[in-house]
DNA sequence: AGAAAAACTGTACCTTGAGTACAGTACACA
DNA sequence: TGTGTACTGTACTCAAGGTACAGTTTTTCT
């Protein structure tokens, strides 16, 4: 493993993960990928199968990056509070934080995308892609689950819901922010989420005598 | 316009709506169309000058699909209850009680999906969608205007993101129950943007003495 | 009934893209 | 010095998408 080949391999899935969200997957050509990133149809196809096995590779790469980026901000969150609910709550504000101050609109969610067209890629892929939604799950579940140890929701929930929230928040604003062109929809969205923990779980008023 | 150029044109459209949101607009090819709409390819373009055309009129033909079904939601909200608050509670409720008993899972909706596709597209095509979003936020801001004007909210909001976030709930739930293959996560996320509606507006506790 | 417009059918054509094959080259590393 | 890795470059096949258009049926109007 030289570092030029993983530098190629690399760009390709970079230069393809980027057409690929612009233009989707099935509209973007070998060809497009090719002459974005400097490489020809053989070098192409001595790193990827075909074409379907980028898009494997595409999911992979982007769930794991995607990992590190909320360990990152969890980490960030965890080092500023002990107290649970805080800690999803400065999480969530540093993310959006991030999405505002992105230098161009978001480029979108590769789940997204492949969702949209999963007629065209094979099962395994999609089967990623609802890993990758169960880990995000996951990963907000088991912050909520010791949130509402210690502050009791004020509404009857299902926490599973409230963490797949997270998901749908950043998925619907990202499409808001698509369409209308902006990163502040993505925030908002994401301050919204915020929002509605913070009162879910804001300590109880005592009740009236 | 005798009923036999209408039912043709309608047959496209409503089995191309079908095939695009399963496998994208670029992996929708005419011919697939053409069989499952059992016409031929100079019937199609009779109807339509090309491809791009008819993603205009699919995005037409749903924005306008849509707004009848929420106007009709919300006309049965507005008997029910004359409480503004009351009455946004009630049309999320049985939009996503109709979500939830949807037949199959839901098909996705062709604003998220052109949204992913949109090099593809003409810029009119784009601008439609942006107008549809538009108007959903105007939809519901009106709504939210009023029961503001009753309930003032327990926290500091921008209505306008409020009011966005009812897309946003609904294109995040769709991807949801796409990868999960259940209607449940999106009636789950409608239900959750109402609790939230219902905590913002809460009558406000009397503070401490 | 008959003309004219509307609503198609059928087919031929051109272009593009996916994927293959393979011969040659540059470079590292041992 | 040689051997494997990481490519370049070219040339090709095959399938499909999109387009054009000439011809045919059906409807409509008078």
């Amino acid at each position: 493993m030289s570092g030029k080949q993983e530098g190629t391999r690399e760009r390709i899935l970079s230069v393809a993960e980027t057409i690929i969200l612009q233009r989707g997957f099935s509209a973007t050509s070998i060809d497009d990928i090719l002459q974005n990133a400097a490489i020809t149809k053989g070098g192409f196809f001595y790193h990827f199968n075909g074409k379907k096995e980028l898009a494997r590779a595409l999911v992979e790469r982007y769930l794991d990056e995607d990992d590190r980026i909320f360990a990152g901000l969890f980490a960030q969150a965890d080092a500023q509070s002990d107290d649970p609910l805080q800690q999803v709550l400065l999480f969530l504000e540093q993310f959006a934080d991030m999405m505002r101050t992105l230098q161009d609109t978001h480029p979108g969610c590769l789940v997204a995308s492949f969702t949209y067209e999963s007629q065209q890629l094979d099962g395994d892929v999609h089967e990623l892609v609802k890993q990758g939604v169960l880990i995000w799950r996951k990963l907000l579940l088991a912050r909520l689950e010791k949130v509402a140890a210690l502050y009791s929701p004020c509404a009857p929930i299902s926490l599973t819901a409230v963490a797949d929230m997270f998901t749908s928040s950043v998925e619907g604003g990202i499409i808001l922010s698509r369409i209308l062109q902006s990163n502040e929809p993505l925030a908002d969205q994401i301050m919204l989420y915020r929002q509605y923990l913070q009162l879910l779980f804001q300590p109880q008023w005592p009740s009236q005598p």
